[in-house]
DNA sequence: CTCATATTTGAACAATTGTTCAATCATTGT
DNA sequence: ACAATGATTGAACAATTGTTCAAATATGAG
């Protein structure tokens, strides 16, 4: 099934004008593209090494290699995402070659998925299934 | 390299006790892990699609279908990764599973991204190769 | 220039990814 | 029970990923 003009809807499902309102609000494939390929350059453990130790202070990437452990290579190659995807910016200093991040939004997502992550620890939480509009979470 | 005792480092670099004080503030390997999963699951284009559709009206799994242009069973897959990684919720009723945003973090890292993406467009950006703290972006 | 240091790059590789297709499960209506 | 609808699952596949290793590049010092 690939984008045909009338897509076969749920009987169930909300009506039709509701679904045509949304599909028409989500930006272009392009923007969508785009959008994900900012938030995959986060999807990496490594990556987020150096971008929680740049969220600390600029670093070049030998002092990178050396904090996170990461082979100065794994680093570098890392770090050429990083600038591609725009999360990093840099500027040469003699042999070195300083990072930091591109802007406030790099750390505000930092933040967030730190809190996301940190709440809701430990306890059996099950994660919502109950009846209609009346979930209250937590 | 994988993680020896003493790393060797560049001359060039911070202090090494400055490097320590980063290297132990850095959250434990489990912490950056999941951390990097959750963020890994906005790293798609489809899940990107979902997650905007999903930011308007909760759905279920064959109203994201028709919104985004996916194969039921490609959002099913997708929905289920959103589920394990925690970005979504989901209700049954009836026949239909409705699915919704896990929580306002969600939904604020996705303004966030827009919001990056979306400035600087156009123009010659070079990204910043400037001399000391002088530097301003844009 | 040559040497040493810092960084980047390319090829190779195993591992993981997202989609499709077909089959299955779950729920409701008859 | 059966049929119909909505949703999930598993296997298969091409495509992409992150690391390592070796080689290349860039800068500064002697």
């Amino acid at each position: 099934m690939r984008k045909s003009e009338k897509m076969p809807v749920c009987s169930g499902g909300s009506t039709g004008e509701y679904l045509e309102a949304i599909a028409s609000s989500l930006p272009s494939d392009e923007r969508v593209i785009e959008l994900a390929e900012f938030l995959e350059a986060f999807g990496d453990s490594s990556r987020i090494k150096i971008l929680l130790a740049l969220s600390k202070h600029e670093l070049c990437t030998c002092d990178i290699s050396a904090i996170t452990g990461l082979s100065v290579s794994a680093v570098s190659h890392q770090l050429r995402v990083l600038r591609d995807k725009k999360l990093v910016k840099y500027r040469r200093a003699g042999r070195n070659v300083y990072y930091s991040l591109d802007d406030e939004h790099v750390a505000a997502i930092l933040d967030i998925a730190l809190k996301h992550t940190g709440e809701e620890r430990e306890g059996y939480q099950v994660h919502v299934v109950k009846e209609a509009g009346s979930g209250r979470r937590r």
